[in-house]
DNA sequence: AGATGTGAAAGTTTTCACAGCC
DNA sequence: GGCTGTGAAAACTTTCACATCT
């Protein structure tokens, strides 16, 4: 607990400590955030109060301020927050000011709509690599990204040439595929496939299972 | 507060007081422990304890246990839960057991992955209409489903043949598409388009924002 | 003995409310 | 006067631990 002085410098010792990673949902808000201070951006707005981003936002005030500043001090009392500013702020904590190398395991249908999804370039995901176990799929390719085979995974994860993976392959798959990844050295996967998958501490794996989100529909439906 | 007597017959002051609707996070996990069950059952396992489903599930057996006593008793001390038995009720209050019609809006590529996902039906969800505002998909079909223009919307509803609809069209007509489909009548709405759209109280909306899920990874790779 | 169901405790997240700065 | 930043309070969620039942 070394090195954080009695004094009232709190940015200074902000900075200074490790700031525990935030949850979550914070995380989740954060990217909501960043989207509507784009909008904001857009209708060329200077400064914004956190009342304002909370109501777009669906959430309170007090949630927008206690989220920013977890960061940092990024408002000015009386003012808001700079538009532009807080937005850029948003981005490096999000990391998307970097250019992200994706690579796609799964050539199938819902793998050529993630290729196809607008918004991943814009955010700094770019899927350059398509890979599939399918030795028809192998050798064609999507929008000048030749489909190679999964088994080329090491070698590409190897020559850093992948930070993030995208798994839209079929369930019975899917596991085998992620402990592939996880051995090539990936920490950060996205997987389409339902149910959990196993994955060693360091390795981030985000879930999106359509099924899941189909069936609180209905829960809620059934009254 | 009438009703609820002194006796020890929790079962009956269960059926008879209303049960709070379960978190978000609840249902989540019962959707898993609903499928893992299925698992279980193609293993011919009979019963099962709250620690072996925990175990699979990822959870911890207390929430397990937490989580299915919300509901009711479902468990047998000493023994455990029937599998069959647990699935079949779990099925119940997700609402599984229920035939859903979902009307698909946007026929791009997403909704046509969407249309192709093989775990809808298993689950209820059979996509019976897609509809779009493009005039060239209009009069198309995808495996016998004939495409129609988003207007007819109203018109499916009012006949009672929409219970949940999925957005998959671009964000600048999501809102518009969302209000069409709330005056609509319809209750339950899964969206793709990024960013948080406004419906009234009584209308379910979840949504799958690729966008964050992605940026949630990229959080968690800058340091 | 074995495993559920559940109050109580612990932990986490959100809201409140206001001191402090612009 | 306006709005942030933040401790304290409230609400919510998860874990603990054990009485209770088979």
């Amino acid at each position: 607990m070394r090195g954080a002085r009695a004094s009232g410098d709190d940015e200074r010792v902000k900075a200074a400590l490790y700031i525990e990673r935030a949850s979550a949902s914070t995380v989740t808000r954060l990217s909501g955030y960043y989207r509507i201070l784009g909008e904001f951006e857009a209708e060329n707005l200077e400064t914004i109060a956190s009342e304002r981003l909370a109501e777009r936002a669906g959430v309170s005030s007090a949630q927008v301020r206690k989220d920013l500043s977890r960061f940092g001090n990024f408002g000015r009392r009386g003012l808001g927050y700079n538009v532009a500013q807080l937005r850029q702020r948003i981005a490096g904590i999000l990391g998307l000011t970097q250019h992200w190398n994706v690579a796609l395991i799964g050539a199938g249908n819902l793998g050529h709509a993630l290729f196809s999804y607008k918004e991943f370039p814009k955010q700094g995901f770019h899927i350059e690599h398509v890979l599939d176990a399918d030795p028809a799929k192998i050798g064609t390719a999507w929008n000048g990204v030749t489909i190679v085979h999964v088994g080329e995974l090491p070698r590409l994860a190897r020559d850093g040439k992948v930070d993030i993976v995208i798994v839209a392959v079929p369930v019975h798959s899917a596991q085998t595929v992620v402990d592939l990844a996880v051995s090539s050295g990936i920490r950060a996967i996205l997987n389409f496939a339902p149910g959990k998958l196993a994955t060693p501490d360091g390795v981030t794996i985000r879930h999106v299972d359509l099924s899941i989100a189909m069936e609180s529909l209905s829960y809620a439906l059934v009254k």
